[in-house]
RNA sequence: AGGCGCGUAGCUCAGUUGGUUAGAGCGCUACCUUGACACGGUAGAGGUCAGGAGUUCGAGUCUCCUCGUGCCUACCA
């Protein structure tokens, strides 16, 4: 704690460690209230620098088991990008699986590192250029890139400080960044291997093109949204004279008019009767003539995409700005005639709308159309227009050259056998995405396999499917592993290029001389196919989900010293087949926690190009690996949606975003935590609420508070010379020896003691499970009950009475047997109590890292037995004994206490007068209690107990199941307010009853009720019954008004 | 157009395979500045589980319909 000490106590003057941040407790040390800004900060260094949380890579040798080690990928967040509170969200409950992992002894293991963010990093220094009057194009390509390499020097660590201030426990010796050196050598190795099989080509098809970003992007990247568009109907005159009926032209509609200067064709279902005859016609393509000639011919023709009952039954055909045109395009080897450049600008020479831009131009020629009288009609259609997710801009759809993934194809040669590089464009195993067609590519997985349906067994995509269907990789929720096969089952090729500068490079040269492709490792010198030296890299780059979907296991040194290339197979060993010591011990990793909204982008292209490349990598023994062995993670947890307290998603341009730092100054890292852990139940959006972490900083601040207690007692023992031993379970554990030594004492201790001891056991095995399950609300609350309410409200309200350090003033006649019983009391007391805050605290500690560090290292006075709480043994329900009559007593203890302060407030006895009570029951219940007829002075204020041999039903009696009892005090009750709540209990009381008769006086409830159900519901008869009876005898014993 | 969710206390949410009389936090009411804590303590009030029908001995939980609401996917010119 680093305010100014003020010395009241002459028991704190231990130095201060110079390696431990905090310094030793005592209680006049602590503010009274927690101040989370004053330690954080300094624990989070603290973690950082000791090296607290990194993973010594193991030696080869040594086989690393996955298995019995927790390994998680960090989703990379852009490097460009500012910590929101979905990274929040994510970090916390990844940090907590950590945490808790590390404690229960695994190696656990957790791998930050960055994203390069291809479009949104050059977005980010475009402007930044911009801003000074410069641009990507003036600089040059070179120059450019070095730009960018220089922001992220500059800016790059500002997302990773972020997560410091959050605590992330991960291994900062292995951070990285996607364009890092090693891991561009295993993109390329990626796009060669594949390139070599035969599941990357080359071909020109329609993409989705941004305008603004200049640059193609995937389906994935593109947003719909419904918005009120025209359908325009166009008259299109036919070149070859009229039909024998008179008809002279044909209708079509579209809502892009602008594209019919690339029309090729106008296609007409056959089937449909109004325009058989006139297939085969042909039509002078209006406003389509350049430099004054005469305008273009195109055919009518027949096909099937044509739908009778959309439009006017006629669709234009622009092959080269439709995906659905392009595919016509196909079945008619009908010419594409781009008329649109890559800014979107009509690119026509010659013609009069040449270098407008598209809506300008589709104004002019609406304009003209109707002018000449060819404009039949504009209708208001609805239409979901297509986005681009980073610009905002309409998407293009354009006929380009690209670098496809084949998904649905066999790869060539078994086993991934490298094959020399053809320096050809392999033919397309599947369809690009975007590329139209309307006949589904696949069709969905069915038992025991695919329908025929083109796609390949051993396909990407269909180890990608059998990995999760299998059970190799499991989603919680479940529920998603739905939206995974959906989206996988129809997926379409992965368009991998982007026309950017900031990326991984694609390793492929074009030749000048014979226009061959050579697809290299290393930089060629010559073309692979006529030996030219004149060839040129290709200027796309890699989207940039290529190389995050390879992370798994390019982050653990794939493919190793040794490439495929130099390696000869018949060498085989496990070393030189890409197997290093990090994916020995590390692959799979155990789990990836992430949100919904990239389980296309990123989850699925990790499993599809996880289970590619590492099934061939063999297993540490050297065995083959299996599908269940090459996944990427065994478990994947998709959180929620961070949202703003109005269930409103957070977006810049509604200004609704919360900053985390901003909540985390305001309210500590471990409230806003601790938050997000509770409200994360699966499947539901998180409204953040900043009500609630103003309740869970107070319950920081109570946890902070009891440890004043704590210390203050403990201050006071060593004034009086008491000794208590520190709890030493503490010891970094050994996970798989159970703890020899429970926390706690023997049977013969107090009530409180063994009951609370009872408590962590039952809580700890709560916890484990709630874990188990990702069910993070349900263990933040259940340890949120224990502590607040187990520890705070009643163990240490109850304590309070076992400690004297004043020992002659208990007893009416001071003696030295007196005084050491005492003394034994306050030890027994404090040292049980030390002990149960530990385990408190350590269980505590994944939720909330830095109090209980702070509280932790203050306990040990700079001695601690491990440099971090979080390298302490996690709280196992072996560590507690588990005493069921403990239990049972205090239930009942506490049921009478609160029974009786209730009845106080209702005789409106004085807060601070004691009052005797009468009490009536059986004696195994009222037995016990006489041991704790302090608990009771103390609690309830309790002044003296009387048995009764009756039951008591007076106005100043309540009833339990179990025990009535009554405050012998005299004040003239509220009678109508007693009658009140009287009759409103009987009211309750009969309805249960009834129920209860109903359902036991129903044979076939009788016959086929299981046992425990029956038996349960005639004890909750009986009691209802008794309550009941006394509610009304009370009732009647209230006197008439 | 298909698909997936959600609708439980004033608010934000839990409620496991159907099983006894539905819970929590915040808020609200009353009282209490008792030497850990007013970011506190104690005791309370508050719900016909969106509506309807069905299956069942038994439905917040399963089925169907209706209403409201959110999201994802999609090649309809």
């Amino acid at each position: 704690m680093s305010h100014e000490k003020t010395p009241k106590s002459p028991a704190q003057t231990q130095p201060e460690l110079a390696a431990q941040p905090a310094t030793e407790a005592s209680a006049s040390n602590l503010p009274k209230a927690y101040d989370p800004s004053i330690i954080e900060r300094r624990w989070a260094e603290y973690w950082v620098s000791e090296k607290l949380f990194e993973v010594q890579s193991p030696a080869a040798t040594a086989a690393g088991n996955p298995a019995r080690n927790f390994t998680q990928l960090l989703p990379p967040p852009n490097v460009t990008g500012r910590l929101h509170m979905g990274h929040m969200l994510n970090q916390t409950e990844m940090d907590i699986l950590t945490r808790w992992h590390r404690m229960r002894g695994q190696t656990s293991l957790w791998v930050p590192g960055t994203d390069h963010a291809g479009i949104a990093t050059q977005m980010m220094v475009e402007r930044q250029l911009a801003s000074e009057g410069s641009s990507r194009k003036q600089l040059g390509r070179d120059a450019f890139i070095a730009r960018v390499w220089e922001w992220k020097r500059q800016y790059g660590s500002a997302i990773t400080d972020q997560m410091r201030r959050l605590g992330a426990s991960v291994d900062w010796s292995r951070e990285y960044f996607t364009m890092d050196d090693h891991l561009n050598v295993a993109v390329k190795e990626a796009f060669v291997r594949l390139y070599e099989q035969g599941l990357i080509y080359r071909g020109a098809y329609i993409v989705n093109w941004d305008p603004i970003q200049q640059t193609a992007v995937s389906d994935l990247e593109v947003t719909h949204e419904d918005r009120l568009g025209k359908l325009y109907h166009i008259r299109y005159p036919f070149a070859d004279g009229p039909l024998p009926d008179g008809t002279a032209s044909i209708v079509v509609a579209t809502t892009r008019p602008e594209t019919m200067l690339g029309d090729t064709a106008v296609a007409v279902n056959p089937t449909d009767a109004r325009y058989t005859a006139v297939i085969g016609k042909v039509i002078s393509l209006p406003l389509s003539a350049v430099n004054g000639a005469a305008n273009r011919e195109i055919p009518i023709l027949a096909d099937d995409w044509a739908q009778p009952e959309f439009g006017t039954g006629a669709v234009k055909v622009t092959p080269a700005h439709d995906p659905n045109d392009f595919a016509i395009g196909q079945r008619h080897s009908l010419a594409s005639i781009t008329i649109l450049d890559t800014s979107a600008q009509i690119d026509l020479p010659g013609s009069p709308y040449h270098g407008l831009d598209r809506f300008a131009a589709r104004e002019r020629i609406v304009a003209d159309l109707e002018a000449a009288g060819l404009l039949v009609a504009i209708k208001d259609h609805n239409l979901a227009i297509a986005l681009s997710q980073r610009s905002g801009a309409v998407i293009e759809p354009r006929l380009s050259m690209q670098w496809f993934l084949a998904v649905n194809k066999s790869p060539e040669g078994a086993g991934g056998t490298p094959k020399g590089a053809e320096g050809k464009p392999k033919g397309t195993g599947g369809k690009p995405e975007g590329a139209g067609g309307f006949s589904p590519l696949n069709t969905p997985a069915q038992e025991g396999g695919f329908s025929p349906g083109g796609v390949a067994r051993d396909s990407i995509a269909a180890k990608a499917i059998a990995a999760v269907r299998d059970g190799h990789i499991q989603f919680t929720p479940e529920m998603y592993s739905k939206t995974y096969f959906e989206w996988m089952t129809n997926i379409h090729d992965w368009c991998i290029s982007r026309q950017l500068w900031w990326g991984h490079r694609i390793p492929a040269w074009h030749c000048t001389a014979c226009h061959a492709i050579t697809v290299a490792r290393e930089t060629p010198t010559a073309c692979s196919t006529c030996g030219s030296s004149d060839i040129a890299q290709e200027t796309d780059v890699l989207d940039t989900w290529f190389s995050s979907g390879l992370l798994p296991f390019t982050v653990f040194g794939w493919p190793g010293t040794a490439s495929l290339s130099s390696r000869s197979v018949a060498e085989g060993s496990a070393s030189s087949l890409g197997l290093t010591p990090d994916l020995a011990a590390f692959y799979p990793t155990a789990l990836l926690v992430t949100g919904f909204d990239i389980l296309f982008f990123w989850v699925a292209r990790m499993i599809m190009l996880g289970t590619h490349f590492m099934l061939d990598v063999p297993m540490p023994g050297g065995s083959q690996r299996t599908l269940a062995e090459a996944v990427p993670f065994k478990e994947v947890y998709i959180h929620a949606l961070v949202r703003d307290a109005d269930r409103q998603k957070m977006s810049k341009t509604k200004g609704n975003v919360i900053d985390p730092i901003e909540i985390i100054e305001r309210f500590g890292t471990d409230a806003v935590r601790f938050t997000l852990a509770s409200m994360a139940s699966p499947g539901t959006d998180i409204a953040f609420s900043e009500a609630r972490t103003e309740g869970n900083r107070a319950f920081a601040n109570k946890i902070w508070n009891a440890a004043r207690f704590l210390f203050m007692n403990l201050d006071r023992a060593r004034q009086a010379g008491i000794e208590v031993a520190l709890p030493n379970l503490g010891a970094p554990s050994s996970p798989t020896a159970s703890s020899s030594a429970k926390v706690g004492s023997p049977d013969t201790d107090a009530l409180e003691s063994r009951w609370i001891l009872s408590r962590l056991n039952a809580v700890s095995a709560e916890v484990h499970r709630a874990l188990s399950d990702y069910r993070f609300d349900e263990a933040a609350s259940t340890i949120y009950q224990f502590f607040w309410g187990d520890l705070c409200d009643w163990y240490l309200e109850i304590v309070k009475l076992r400690l004297n350090f004043e020992p002659t003033n208990d007893l009416p006649f001071p003696t030295s047997e007196g005084a050491e019983r005492s003394v034994d009391q306050t030890r027994a007391a404090l040292t049980n109590f030390v002990a149960v805050f530990e385990s408190a605290l350590r269980l505590l500690s994944p939720f909330m890292p830095f109090l209980t560090e702070e509280i932790w290292h203050a306990l040990y006075a700079g001695l601690p037995p491990a440099k971090s709480i979080a390298l302490t043994r996690y709280p196992q329900p072996q560590d507690y004994k588990c005493d069921e009559a403990a239990l049972g007593e205090m239930q009942t203890l506490q049921e009478l206490i609160t029974t009786i302060r209730a009845l106080r407030k209702e005789l409106a006895v004085p807060e601070r007068e004691s009052a005797p009570i009468r009490i009536h029951g059986d004696a195994q219940i009222l037995d016990p209690l006489q041991f704790s007829q302090d608990i009771l002075a103390r609690l309830a204020r309790v002044s003296g107990i009387e048995v009764s041999f009756v039951a008591l039903t007076g106005n100043n009696a309540r009833s339990t199941s179990s025990f009535d009892v009554a405050v012998l005090y005299e004040r003239q009750i509220d009678v109508p307010a007693e009658r009140e709540r009287l009759a409103k209990d009987l009211a309750k009381y009969e309805k249960g009853l009834a129920a209860a008769e109903r359902q036991l006086g129903n044979e076939t409830f009788m016959a086929k009720a299981p046992a425990h159900i029956v038996e349960g519901l005639r004890k909750q008869a009986a009691e209802t019954r008794t309550l009941h009876d006394k509610a009304k005898a009370a009732l009647d014993a209230l006197p008439a008004q």
